[in-house]
DNA sequence: ATTGAAAGAGTCTCAGT
DNA sequence: ACTGAGACTCTTTCAAT
């Protein structure tokens, strides 16, 4: 349940301008927006304070940084119980960027970024395999990205 | 295929460190790697000439403003031959933050952000139901979401 | 709540090493 | 290639509205 946070137009403008670039300045999004550099700041620090705004996070070329290779793993547990083990361990694996307990065709699902496939398939076959909860797995490997972005937040 | 780059360990380091928070000074990350704050500098121009540095993008809590469901939608299509123009239906719904062609279980797969279980329902049975081309959809709704983090790039 | 201006902090350039 | 210092720009504070 969200918190009643009083968002205006404005709010959702700056947090709207930033989520896709974090370094225009206050003095040119201000302008952009139609008010002073001033306000842009005013209004960034009360969404800090509120906690909507977490911090800023560099985005890079992970192709050019030599990984190739973006799979999503579904994952079938023995029991749902042992989500919070497996959680765990799959934790441990630094090439696994996120996990979701999922309703629906898997227990849980995770998303792998590697650098190639023979890393990937060490990943599957030695790594997940000696977790123990795990009925088996089911693999997406992204052959393109058609498109990533932020959601629209402005009505 | 990676183009030969040739960064070394301290361009590693600064990538890792400014994923996951792209506001410290350069004066501090040059602290933090034992470097002066210009080295930082002329290393984060050189990353960004070289494409591997795209940007910054302000993180934000999705949930505090209001965006309470996570999904992943799996789809299926008629003929995969069909996949841009589906695609190009699919980057309308602007509840859909990311689509991936993929190989596996599913012909294309689908992140969706969204504010209730009713928009949910909306997107998955009216917006994606009048596309042609979709024989059927898989939905797995994230119950909760383990951890998200950014890929290991130090060695 | 917004503004503009002054103070403080950070970025960027460049000459020296 | 790294450094430090100066010039420049941006952030932050604050008094006025």
């Amino acid at each position: 349940m969200a918190v009643k946070l009083n968002l205006d137009k404005l709010d959702f403008q700056i947090i709207q301008e930033m989520m896709e670039n974090a370094e225009i300045s206050y003095a040119d999004l201000g302008k952009k927006l139609f008010v002073s550099g001033g306000t842009i700041h005013v209004r960034i620090k009360k969404l800090q304070e509120l906690g909507v705004v977490k911090g800023t996070k560099l985005s890079v070329d992970l192709k050019l940084l030599g990984y190739d290779v973006i799979a999503f793993i579904g994952i079938f547990l023995e029991k749902s119980s042992l989500y919070d083990t497996v959680a765990k361990e799959l934790r441990k694996i630094p090439e696994i960027v996120r996990l979701n307990y999922t309703t629906g065709n898997y227990s849980m699902f995770a998303e792998v970024v590697c650098k190639d496939i023979q890393q990937l398939r060490y990943i599957l076959h030695d790594e997940l395999q000696k977790i123990k909860g795990i009925e088996r797995t089911e693999t997406l490997i992204s052959l393109e990205e058609s498109f990533a972005r932020n959601v629209l937040v402005i009505s």
